[in-house]
DNA sequence: AATACATTTGCAAGCGTATGCAATATTTAT
DNA sequence: ATAAATATTGCATACGCTTGCAAATGTATT
């Protein structure tokens, strides 16, 4: 088994060129004829040449890849995005260097620090808050990073998400203008800046509209939390609607509500989620949700990326996209009299 | 904004060695006295240096990064196997290059080739079936490739699956012994070396018990594919029970027969998966299914990917991985009379 | 104290590519 | 046909690191 290492230099010998000449045929811009060009794609066709992105980067100082770091990936929202990410940033040239974050911030440092290591060009932080620490250190690093469905505090640092707090406004204007009174919430992991905004923007037109929440559980964004959440609010003084800060735990709500506290969902309980997951529309649930417009805000993201890598004194913008609150069956629509 | 690019020559020059100390302090292994150690160490800590990782791998010819090209994450079994994949990768000290690959042949011979562009030490294709010419074209970069949940005759590649024909025997055995006789399938994609054994190993077993496929219908491991192939099974002469090829279709024709055509599960009809994602426990569905142990499955394509990495003699293989089945509410256990 | 032996160190040569610069070839204008 | 401007080319260097080799230092043995 003879491996197979084709350079630049060999492929000049064949082609009777330098190792420039080379090196320019594959450098989109560079100043080659037309005769040499072709010489050139001959040679290192017949050998099977392709330049080392690696040796590339190293003089460049490009790599081209970008560090994705994920939290988790168990709430379908992540993969979908990912996968979008992924394929947005291949049209473009880039590739994902893809690290699993702990939740503990040591973790997030080391995973930050590998990245820095391989020195990418980027960095997309999936619903991972970062420390300011942090971000200072990518800053120093010159690696422009840009946060993905979590927004920060810190005035440097781009921020992609939805309109979290107008989401949280839909869907209080919504419950209330069909009927319902006593509203609950379930809230995701308090450390999140969507779990915040969409509190905050539900409660606000709660208040606007005279009412308070009625009760408050905490899911943590996690199926079994979300259960052990729905056992306790509904153990007394039962809502007419709950707002569930994701998808991922309305379905843990409603399979509760449903198969253990023997629900009827709408009749007896309105559910609205946030996302709009696939399995939202899956006739088991057919949840009323806020869509995350996740193709759009994985355009965003890369663009806004992507020019600060080209211009490091790119401003950095934070954008919220607006999403539409998808009406579905999981909340009544009117209330009847 | 000025840009912190450290070097090792620099770390050795406020440590009052040479670069190659330097080099050594960093590389596990290598000698060097504890003296030179502290003083670089110091050194490198109030300079913030970290050794560039594309650097190393130039000289080295070792990159430390393992390509994964994924199909599609729609099923909820390839984010967790990448999770996993990816933090098993992480603590043996390697990183995971992402890829989405599409369906087509071209797609993937160009994302091979992208991959291989980045130098990676191996490539783990999960889910993707590989032409002969690329695997040819690895093994000539020298970069060894291994298959997840996916087979190949291919004797040279090596392929870690569920024991899938032993899967489907299983659940024609378990079928059968609960007492149902017209037993349909729902077959995934027909190029999948997964659902070939799983509907072989059913098969066989439905045969040896003097049975045949009561019907047979396409989902190619889509969701809406599967509905429609509910639909046109239950269109007349209805099953008893149904295997369906994966979790992930199961749910959609677990939804089609509840809530378009009002049928009774496990009553009316009993319903088997394949793959136990985690949604398969969730009460709405409660799906009887075959287990495949991810983490087994990923533990050792782990270690057949590094073995194979650090020497390049190893022999490839094949490992079937047995999973159990999990008895759950979709599917009757015994047969009344 | 002198020798043999093991450990630590620095030197220098790459790894495969991009690119500034000077030299050469080609085109255009006069 | 000649000068001037432009396009193309090769040379040589640099990117940041690892590693073989030989020199230097340290330790054990007699």
């Amino acid at each position: 088994m003879k491996i197979n290492k084709i350079t630049s230099a060999q492929v000049a010998k064949l082609a009777g060129v330098s190792q420039s000449a080379v090196s320019r045929v594959f450098t989109p811009g560079a100043s080659v004829s037309i005769k040499t060009t072709k010489k050139v794609k001959e040679a290192a066709l017949s050998l099977g040449y392709r330049p080392n992105s690696i040796a590339r980067a190293m003089v460049s100082g490009k790599s081209r890849m970008i560090g994705v770091v994920v939290a988790y990936l168990e709430n379908q929202f992540y993969p979908e995005a990912l996968e979008r990410l992924s394929n947005c940033l291949q049209e473009k040239g880039y590739h994902v260097l893809i690290f699993m974050a702990g939740k503990d911030r040591q973790s997030i440092d080391n995973v930050i620090e590998e990245i820095l290591d391989y020195q990418v060009d980027g960095i997309i932080a999936a619903s991972v808050s970062m420390s300011s620490g942090l971000s200072e250190r990518c800053r120093a690093a010159g690696v422009p990073m840009v946060l993905f469905n979590r927004a920060q505090d810190d005035p440097n640092m781009s921020a992609i998400t939805s309109d979290n707090i107008e989401g949280g406004k839909k869907i209080a204007k919504f419950l209330i203008s069909s009927g319902h009174k006593k509203i609950s919430y379930i809230a995701g992991w308090e450390g999140a800046s969507t779990q915040r905004d969409r509190e905050a923007g539900f409660i606000s037109i709660l208040n606007d509209a005279g009412l308070s929440l009625h009760s408050r559980k905490v899911g943590n964004f996690v199926f079994e939390d979300s259960r052990e959440a729905t056992r306790s609010m509904f153990f007394n003084n039962t809502p007419e609607a709950v707002f569930v800060a994701n998808d991922h735990m309305a379905f843990a709500v409603m399979d509760t509500l449903r198969y253990e506290l023997g629900l009827k969902i709408p009749d007896d309980v309105s559910v609205v989620g946030y996302d709009d997951v696939p399995a939202a529309s899956w006739p088991s649930y057919l949840l009323t949700t806020v869509q995350q417009p996740v193709n759009i805000m994985v355009r965003e993201t890369v663009e806004i990326l992507i020019e600060k890598i080209e211009n490091p004194e790119a401003r950095p913008q934070k954008i919220k996209v607006d999403g539409p609150l998808i009406l579905r069956k999981s909340a009544k629509i009117h209330k009847g009299n």
